[in-house]
DNA sequence: AATGAATGAGTATTCATTCAT
DNA sequence: AATGAATGAATACTCATTCAT
């Protein structure tokens, strides 16, 4: 009874700084930096503009604390759980996919690829932790994972650091595309992400695995 | 001798718009088109500012300009080449891939998908125009591919209309990294894209090819 | 035990006015009125911003307490100490140019002068506190004192309503010197006082004394 | 007939940066730099807010701009005309004040030295400029001038380094008092310039010629 | 057609002031 | 009394657009 309930204002003072991030990405992600005002920022974070130059500098600032936030520390857990992974490697990336699609994709946290995308060059220095933070650990594991199959006699990958790319680029292509025109078409047009992720899974599966007593019919049958 | 200047400035003339788009696609693909100030455009393309809103009634249009220029009728001659090709599909796609490369991928004009995905959501009237022809006929054109190699009996695809994104993905990735963190980042970590291409060729057909006598061994071998 | 606190706290409340009005004071003859961020003083004070609206309804409200508290009731006592005055006159102004060296020129107090010039036409009320409280008094003051030398024989002085700038000007320019350009050039440049008021008084009561026996040599020689 | 006059676009182009500068210095000294907008400014001289950024990249420049252009080169031209004075000391530092008094004291040129007193210490960079450019050379040509009375048998004069703040105090105090409490004062209370430069004069002068036959009466009579 | 001077609506940022705690 | 989080009016500065030349 005599315990002190953190009351409304103190509340709200700690979740300032997530709900700006979360109305910024939104904007920065539907309207791109430059066209989106603070002052929206703040009102969809249902402050005024002054509050939200409390917490950031500057534009600029809130954008990086968006960036930061959103990636940090994304990578960690899911080596982890990779490490683990008893099942086969074709199991494994098609668990890896889903999961990724589930946890990011499918999430607002997937816009963040679309804004560095769009800003990477009036952000270079975003642009470098973005690759430190993301591009690089993202090959790495993926990479980590195509060797494994390969390792274990289940792959057959000719050219493994570029091979990367083909799990890769969907993801991209999807995050994007739900970002940009895929947000501005008919529903009729709209990619379902989950069949997405199912039949790139199959393709690219089918494009890596060891195929038992044949060579590729490639080139000039 | 008096002849020399007027022919001059008459072909300057008529390379006007031309120059003014082709510093404007630069430009917007750059900065993105909200930070790009008309200004720097016309300096780009030699002209003042007031001449450029000679030729573009406002900056908005200039974009949609852009776009237009930069994207029509792109797929007309394409589809004939494709609907003449006399080998197997596997060779019709890398044909199709390597074309793309070099005709769109490795030119100035790939930097209009960058701009589509970076702005669509600004300009939802250009998305759409974007829409119907780009996506729709590329998506058609590769799809008419993919049945080819089905009908004939060298695909095996299952979920076809999907099938077409394992060959877009990659191109829009690629396209998306060159003019964003690619440009970005020591050349160390550039993406090489005829090694990409050829890479992803490889795996993207292996994945669709026939294979004979067996199916796919995926899930739980 | 129980008693320090409450003493301590207790002369802190007293204070706080007085160290607000030192904080803003120092502050306002550093960087100007305008320039001067209410929560500087504040910090300056070792208060909270919200704390110096307790005790000043605003900005403008503590610019006023400055001014009055720095300058009430200056002159009331200083024209008991001349009026008892008995050495000659030139002796008088010297020791009154010595004072207020010592008691104003040469302490914080000095800088409400250059404030008031600084500020006059922005706060035209205090402007005109400042000419009653001020410049009228002192100027009496020291007309008093040169009618003083003029009744005893000593001074002759044609134009005594404007001879007191005389006695004027090289205080001011002392004082706004000081707060000023003297603040911001190398110490080889500064200023003296204590030599700056021994040359100006020399000079001044040279121009002052009547001169036995013989006119100005002055004008057209 | 045919010349060309200069048409009213251009015309007033040229004269722009003047009109501007003029508007600033009034405007400033009016009310200090802090609390003159840049849209007032812009008004006063007739153009539009957009037009002064056209013109000076900032207010900051602004101010800068108008520091220099009143103060640049202001003494090449009095050194000469005192160099080749041929009266007496005396009547060449008359001469001296009255001119000032004439050429500067009572012009809108004043105003830059309430200007510079105040805004001194944000600026410090223009503070040691106008320490070079005006303080410097205009004490050198005031100790020039009472080194030519005292070479010549004219002034006595102990301390000459600091003599010159004799001539140099009226002068600031003057155009002090004028763009402060002067202009908020009501006229009765106003300085008359002409009548304080006279008074000043004289008593200044008896104060610093030399006085055949006896020593200052001074200290202790 | 071409220029570039001029405009003013638009936006990031600051800071005096309020008020819930 | 004291705090400091929140506010929003105020202001420097930008830039697309106009238009006289």
């Amino acid at each position: 009874m005599s315990e002190v309930i953190p009351i409304k204002r103190e509340r709200r003072k700690q979740a300032r700084p997530g709900e700006l991030l979360e109305a910024a990405l939104s904007l920065f992600v539907e309207k791109g930096f430059a066209s989106t005002r603070v002052e929206e920022v703040a009102a969809r974070a249902g402050v005024s503009k002054g509050t939200l130059f409390l917490y950031y500098a500057s534009k600029d600032d809130l954008f990086k604390a968006v960036v930061h936030e959103t990636l940090a520390g994304r990578f960690a857990e899911w080596n982890e759980e990779f490490e683990r992974f008893e099942g086969s490697t074709a199991d494994l990336l098609r668990y890896g996919l889903n999961s990724w699609w589930e946890r990011v994709g499918a999430t607002q946290a997937s816009g963040i690829t679309k804004l560095m995308f769009s800003e990477a060059r009036n952000f270079p220095e975003l642009a470098a932790y973005y690759q430190n933070q993301v591009i690089l650990p993202g090959t790495q594991l993926i990479r980590r994972i195509l060797q494994r199959g390969v390792d274990r006699g289940e792959f057959d990958i000719p050219d493994l650091d570029y091979a990367v790319f083909s799990v890769i680029a969907p993801m991209i292509h999807l995050q994007m595309n739900q970002h940009s025109i895929g947000a501005c078409v008919p529903a009729a047009f709209a990619i379902d992400g989950q069949r997405y992720i199912a039949a790139q899974s199959e393709i690219l599966l089918k494009g890596l695995l060891q195929r038992p007593g044949q060579a590729l019919a490639g080139g000039h049958a």
